[in-house]
DNA sequence: CGATTAACCTGGAAGC
DNA sequence: TGCTTCCAGGTTAATC
């Protein structure tokens, strides 16, 4: 589910809760997510402490105090909930305080900081989601961030660098902005919104912009994130931040889930189609 | 090498 | 009500 303003919005949620703690204990429900854990998973965080918690393109990460780094992806239906103590627990059996959906709690933290004790659970019903850890001193060439394109509030993303990762491709706007290696963070609705917000189809050969289209492009990407993230991402279905508050960012789509509705710029109605599988969603009027 | 498709897994909504 | 089909915010191995 979640894109880079969804998990920025996660991200700050957990913060206060775990950046400066102790992880006191691990409980894992399943061996696996997405992939399996990594060996010794519990082992290698229990007693840790948690230095910073930070994020990459879609990825989460806390460093530890080990010198490893704990990896969270969230797929696309993972979300953290942070609860207070523990509560009681039968033998073989998880229970969590206030989780209304124990079935899919994978991994839940107990952590002691500087809010007190914390019990901070992973739930993920689809299981796309996954765990991993890293040496931090190589992280970035950790398998998982190497290859990644640039963070799109970092200086090193201009409209030249985004050009430039765009030359040479065939395939369309759409499929290339979802490659986190042209920039990191972007999914399906921010795509999306990103090309309505630049008058640009989805269907257009990325490797044909002019320099004035990816100008306004690169602008339009940090925009519909940054608006993204003002407002806590977006809650489609449940999605919610860590402290429980829903994002309200889908209440201001421009095209996204909007099919049939009209543009908010010229009155056509918003068009859905299908790119590689997935749907876009644009003004086949006033995009080009 | 780049582009496209299928698969991973589950639940909710829509259709009959 | 119950069964079937489609769809979902991501990633990636396999195939073209």
């Amino acid at each position: 589910m979640p894109e880079l303003p969804e998990v920025e919005t996660v991200r700050r949620g957990l913060q206060p809760f775990l950046s400066g703690a102790r992880i006191r204990k691990v409980d894992l429900r399943r061996p696996d997510l997405r992939f399996p854990l990594p060996p010794d998973f519990a082992r290698r965080l229990t007693g840790a402490s948690v230095d910073a918690l930070g994020r990459r393109g879609k990825y989460l990460f806390a460093t530890l105090s080990t010198g490893e780094t704990l990896i969270m992806h969230l797929g696309m239906s993972g979300r953290f909930t942070v609860t207070g103590a523990a509560v009681r627990r039968q033998p073989g059996e998880f229970h969590f305080a206030g989780s209304t959906d124990p079935a899919h709690d994978h991994v839940a933290i107990d952590v002691t900081g500087p809010q007190g004790p914390a019990r901070v659970t992973y739930n993920d019903p689809r299981r796309f989601g996954f765990m991993d850890l890293e040496d931090t001193m190589t992280l970035d060439r950790s398998r998982h961030f190497a290859g990644m394109g640039p963070e799109p509030f970092d200086e090193g993303f201009t409209a030249a660098s985004l050009k430039a990762s765009l030359t040479g491709r065939k395939a369309p706007l759409k499929a290339a902005l979802l490659d986190q290696a042209v920039v990191a963070g972007l999914g399906n609705i921010y795509v999306c919104e990103a090309l309505w917000r630049s008058g640009l189809s989805p269907r257009r050969q990325a490797g044909r912009l002019s320099v004035a289209s990816a100008g306004r492009l690169h602008a339009a990407i940090r925009s519909v994130l940054e608006d993204a993230i003002e407002a806590g991402g977006s809650s489609l279905r449940d999605f919610a931040s860590a402290d429980g508050a829903l994002g309200y960012f889908q209440h201001r789509f421009s095209v996204y889930d909007r099919e049939g509705e009209p543009c908010l710029r010229c009155g056509a109605p918003v068009r859905r189609f299908t790119q590689g599988g997935r749907s876009s969603f644009a003004c086949t009027k006033c995009q080009k």
